[in-house]
DNA sequence: TAATTTAATACAACTGAGTTGCAAATATAA
DNA sequence: TTATATTTGCAACTCAGTTGTATTAAATTA
C-alpha cells in the first residue's frame, strides 16, 4: 500500500480507467499497450493500484481478471460489493450500481464475495 | 446431451461426487485419479457430465473449476442458481441452498450468474 | 544540481490449468 | 460376433499470469 510512483505505465493504465466506467480486463491492457510497455509492467501496475484500493479486481468469463475503479474504498477497506455484468456477445463488462445483500449464514465469517452476471448487454439487445 | 456411456471413468468420477456434498475441483479430481486415468480424460468426462445436466461447474479462487451435482436441472435447463462458498483456508467449496434473488436489469438479458462468497468455513472458525 | 537511494521496468524464461489432434481401445447396437 | 461410434491415452500445444534479474528512472538527500 502507498508507495506508488507517478511512472509512465501508471499515468497510461489510469488514463484508460478514466476514459469510461467500464471494466477493462488485464489481457486487453496488454495489448492495448502492446508496443509501449511491457506485460509484466502492467499486470504489476494493475496490482498495485489494487493494493492502494484505486482499482477493484474480479474474475469474468473464462477466469479472465478484469480490472474496475473503486469508489469509496481505501487501501485497507474495500466496500465495493456489487454485481458486475458481463455482456457474453461483445465482451463488454461494466459494474452494476447496486449492492448485494450478502446471506446471514450461520458458522461462517464472509470475507469477499463476487456476484458475476452474464447476459446480453442494452447495446447487443438491439 | 444424452450420449454418454458407462465408463470407468465416467463411473469413478460420479462416485467422489456421490461421496460428499461438496464440490470438487478438476484439478482435484486429476490429482485424484491421476494413475488411473489421463486428465484429458477427466476434462472430458466432466464436460459431458455438465451437458447432460448432471453437474454444474463454476470458477472458484484464482478461476480454477470446481463441479458439483445438480439438483433438479435437465441438459437443456439449468435451474441451479444459488451461490457457492469457498473457505480461503481450507479451499473447501459447496453450494450453498438458498437461492438468490436476481436483480431486475432494465434493457439486459441475464443468461447466466455466478455469486461466489469466500471466507472461513465452520471447522476452520474454530 | 548532482549524488544517492529505492522503486519500477524490460526481457526472457517459466508455470500450470486447460485444450487439441489422432491413433488405439472399448462400449453399445446389429 | 461383428460393425460402428464413442472414449481414452498420449504428446504436444495454448495462453494468462508469474518470477528472477539486470537495467532504468523516479524520488530523496546533500
Amino acid at each position: 500500500m502507498g508507495i506508488i510512483r507517478k511512472t509512465k505505465a501508471v499515468e497510461a493504465v489510469l488514463k484508460e480507467f478514466d476514459k469510461n466506467s467500464f471494466a477493462i480486463s488485464a489481457k486487453k491492457l496488454i495489448t492495448f499497450f502492446n508496443s509501449e510497455f511491457n506485460k509484466t509492467t502492467i499486470y504489476r501496475v494493475l496490482d498495485k493500484l489494487e493494493d492502494d484500493g484505486i482499482l477493484h479486481s474480479f474474475l469474468g468469463k473464462n477466469g479472465l481478471k478484469w480490472y474496475a475503479k473503486c469508489y469509496g474504498c481505501s487501501a485497507n477497506k474495500h466496500n465495493d460489493v456489487h454485481p458486475h455484468f458481463q455482456c457474453l456477445n461483445c465482451g463488454r463488462v461494466d459494474c452494476l450500481s447496486f449492492g448485494v445483500s450478502l446471506p446471514n449464514i450461520p458458522d461462517r465469517k464472509i470475507e469477499f464475495s463476487q456476484f458475476l452476471i452474464q447476459g446480453q448487454c442494452d447495446e447487443c439487445l438491439i
